[in-house]
DNA sequence: AGCACGCCGACT
DNA sequence: GTCGGCGTGCTC
């Protein structure tokens, strides 16, 4: 018997089986997806097993197959064709693919582990007659007695529940002995069968989604109309036909609330994963599933990649979220993912969103999703009634971080002992120009994205096409003299609260203060029980929280999302918006927004405050036609790295020259250009974007390239399909 | 990825 | 004469 094996070095050079001769005792455990340890070159290697062949015609000496890792760590039939199909997605090597989809604390560790967790027992060892017999021959021994008395009434103890100097020695007279017994780390108890009544909307929802039948839903509902709930009575009926269910979610910290709702109705029919737990609790949770021994798992990405067997339904809610493709190699996205797994099982996928992308919302209005809506908030909560404040008419009157309105509101919150949450978005890494007089921003003609300005040339650039203006001392639009780059942190913001309202609890949430583990619920927590008045912070705060006191929610700088460079950057500003609007009023009191923002006028903005999504759509959906963009167009991002930058700069070109020859003629070439993040820790890279609707040649081309710099030690290329940032 | 092998420059 | 630079190629 021989195993075809992958070997665990991800370079794509390395990237092909290796023969190994199965020896006899391994011949029953040696499956295809298995992890084993073989012996590559000097070493002993982690390596799996693609397949098991019996005949090997070469001559080559073959080695053996050391040892297994872990028996069950294996990937089915199912995962392995998954995986498959995950490789040719990303352009990824065919190991990383594999180690992408087991649990990540068992890869590349070269000694065999137990991760199991084990309670350890005592029982007795002998017949009672005997025990009997030794506690009247030794009566003064008070402490053994004691336990093999307790031992005589119940066959089993915990073994610390006595000190272990006692034990030992009974272990040593062969009295009793060690039973070990495995448990989990992580284990939650049902609380409740009760389930909400359903409204209108949310029952037709859930009846308009067949079972055993292979479709994608859309399930567009706004903020608080009660997806959670159609999720848990869909995964109910699931359960019901004992078949299984995938929930992703964005971010698990985040999403507390719905896991503890999932646990008190499910109780120990629910496994979590995500890589937030740790490798033992990762290991048993994951063991739980091949087991079959829950119908539910809940978890991030990673978790559309559990061994659920017959599966019934995957779930992926706020399935706008950006969380769900993964930043670095392998770039997948888990809802190409879920799709394969949907079409394996036939069974439904559900996405959900109170924003969806635009590209999921295209299907739906194609037809190829199954557009549900439910379009009201339950019970008798109404949405927020939201306002734009002009920030360049606050600057005429000083107030340059707070503008009256939001002051106002929130001092008479604080007076009514209602809570406030201002969100204040620095993301974004590239520094854009505004004019603070009339709030003109510099944007790229042909591609409709903020400029990035750099500060050594003193000129404005687009990082798609290359386009370059020199920046100007006056504004374009107003000829002022307020061209400025705009910055503000969440600190300084703080700091400015406190002159202002020195009596107002303030408590911050951000990268700084979250650093540690728990402290993200630990914030969270003590702003619910109303510790304190404000929560301030980044976009962190926008998800999936429900606290019923807050009634004013406050955007600092709205401008911020909308000018980072990126032609999502209006589809990110609406749905960041809408979501932190959607704290706002959860309860009976109606909530209020207030967004303040340099550019009034801004139509993304408009949307946000009229709650109006599908305006907002049509009016994107136009601009990405009119410049090509997705849904109208799918990107993949090339880029070609090296520390040489004459080296990179030529090798760009080279691709360039490459792509338009092979690629179809109706497939858009955008650059070369630097990418945006030019220079990294001496590495220069530049960048390609390619833009197609159909090129049956394009993925080959980009495999030939990848193959061409494979063993290519100085120059690197990084192929990204269907990136969120380019 | 890691390591050996190998072919050219400045030194105990 | 040797030590060591990192280019090339191989690992079942």
């Amino acid at each position: 018997m021989y195993a075809e094996v992958l070997i665990e070095y991800s370079a794509k050079a390395i990237d092909k089986t290796f023969t190994y001769k199965i020896p006899d005792n391994l011949k029953n455990d040696i499956k295809i997806g298995i992890k084993v340890l073989v012996p590559f070159g000097n070493k002993i290697i982690n390596g799996f097993v693609t397949n098991i062949k019996d005949t090997y015609e070469d001559t080559f000496a073959l080695k053996e197959i050391d040892s297994l890792v872990d028996k069950y760590l294996v990937l089915n039939q199912e995962l392995m064709s998954l995986g498959e199909y995950l490789q040719s997605k990303t352009l990824c090597t065919k190991i990383s693919a594999y180690q992408t989809m087991l649990p990540s604390s068992l890869k590349v560790k070269t000694q065999k582990t137990d991760y199991s967790k084990y309670l350890t027992y005592i029982e007795l060892n002998q017949n009672e007659m005997d025990i009997n017999e030794y506690i009247v021959n030794n009566p003064r021994r008070k402490k053994q007695i004691e336990i093999l008395n307790t031992l005589l009434k119940t066959p089993k103890v915990l073994k610390n529940t006595y000190d272990s100097y006692v034990t030992k020695q009974l272990l040593n007279l062969n009295l009793i002995k060690e039973t070990k017994e495995q448990i989990y780390r992580l284990t939650n108890q049902k609380i409740t069968d009760k389930k909400a009544v359903l409204s209108p909307d949310q029952k037709k929802a859930l009846n308009s989604i067949t079972l055993n039948e292979e479709n994608t839903y859309l399930l567009h509902g706004v903020t608080g109309s009660g997806k959670t709930e159609v999720y848990m009575q869909l995964i109910e009926k699931v359960v019901k036909q004992n078949k299984t269910a995938i929930m992703l979610v964005p971010e698990i910290s985040l999403t507390t609330q719905i896991i503890n709702n999932f646990y008190n109705r499910f109780g120990s029919d629910v496994a979590i994963f995500h890589s937030a737990l740790s490798d033992g609790e990762k290991y048993d949770e994951y063991l739980k599933i091949l087991r079959g021994e829950v119908h539910i798992v809940i978890g991030t990405r990673s978790a559309i990649f559990t061994p659920l067997q017959n599966l019934g339904v995957i779930i992926i809610d706020e399935e706008h979220s950006e969380t769900y493709k993964q930043d670095t190699n392998p770039r997948y996205h888990a809802l190409d993912m879920a799709a394969f797994r949907s079409h394996y099982h036939k069974i439904p996928l559900v996405l959900g969103s109170a924003t969806p992308s635009l590209e999921t919302m295209a299907r739906a209005q194609k037809g190829v999703y199954k557009y549900l809506s439910m379009p009201n908030r339950i019970g008798s909560s109404v949405l927020p009634k939201v306002e734009i404040v002009d920030m360049t008419e606050e600057m005429k009157k000083r107030n340059t971080i707070l503008s009256s309105s939001l002051k106002n509101k929130i001092f008479d919150r604080l007076n009514k002992k209602e809570q406030i949450i201002l969100l204040l978005n620095r993301r974004g890494y590239s520094t854009f120009v505004t004019c603070r007089a009339c709030g003109y921003t510099y944007k790229c003609p042909h591609c409709d994205i903020t400029l990035t300005y750099h500060k050594t040339s003193n000129n404005l650039r687009c990082h798609y096409c290359g386009y370059t203006v020199i920046k100007n001392d006056t504004c374009p639009s107003c000829h002022e003299k307020s061209l400025a780059d705009y910055g503000l942190g969440t600190e300084k913001l703080e700091q400015e609260i406190n002159k202002i309202m020195p009596s107002a609890r303030v408590i911050r949430m951000d990268a700084d203060t979250t650093r540690n583990k728990g402290s993200h619920e630990d914030i969270i927590n003590r702003f619910k029980k109303h510790e304190y008045d404000i929560l301030l912070g980044t976009q962190m705060i926008s998800k999936g929280l429900d606290f019923p006191l807050v009634t004013l929610v406050g955007v600092i700088n709205a401008d911020a999302t909308l000018n980072i460079p990126d032609f999502r950057s209006g589809e990110r500003t609406f749905s960041l918006l809408s979501q932190v609007a959607g704290r706002a009023g959860r309860s009976k009191i109606p909530g209020e927004v207030i967004i303040q923002t340099m550019n009034p006028d801004n139509f993304t903005l408009k949307c946000v405050s009229n709650h109006d999504y599908m305006k907002f759509y049509n009016y994107e959906m136009s601009n990405r036609h009119k410049l090509d963009y997705p849904p109208y167009y799918f990107l993949v991002s090339l880029k070609i790295a090296s520390k040489d930058y004459e080296l990179a700069s030529k090798e760009i070109t080279k691709v360039k020259n490459y792509l338009t020859k092979n690629l179809d003629s109706n497939t858009i070439i955008l650059g070369p250009t630097t990418a945006s993040m030019f220079k990294i820790n001496n590495i220069y890279r530049f960048q390609i974007i390619i833009k197609y609707k159909k090129d049956s040649k394009l993925f080959l081309v980009l495999k030939e390239l990848d193959e061409l710099y494979m063993n290519n030690l100085k120059v690197n290329i990084e192929i990204d399909n269907n990136p969120l940032q380019v």
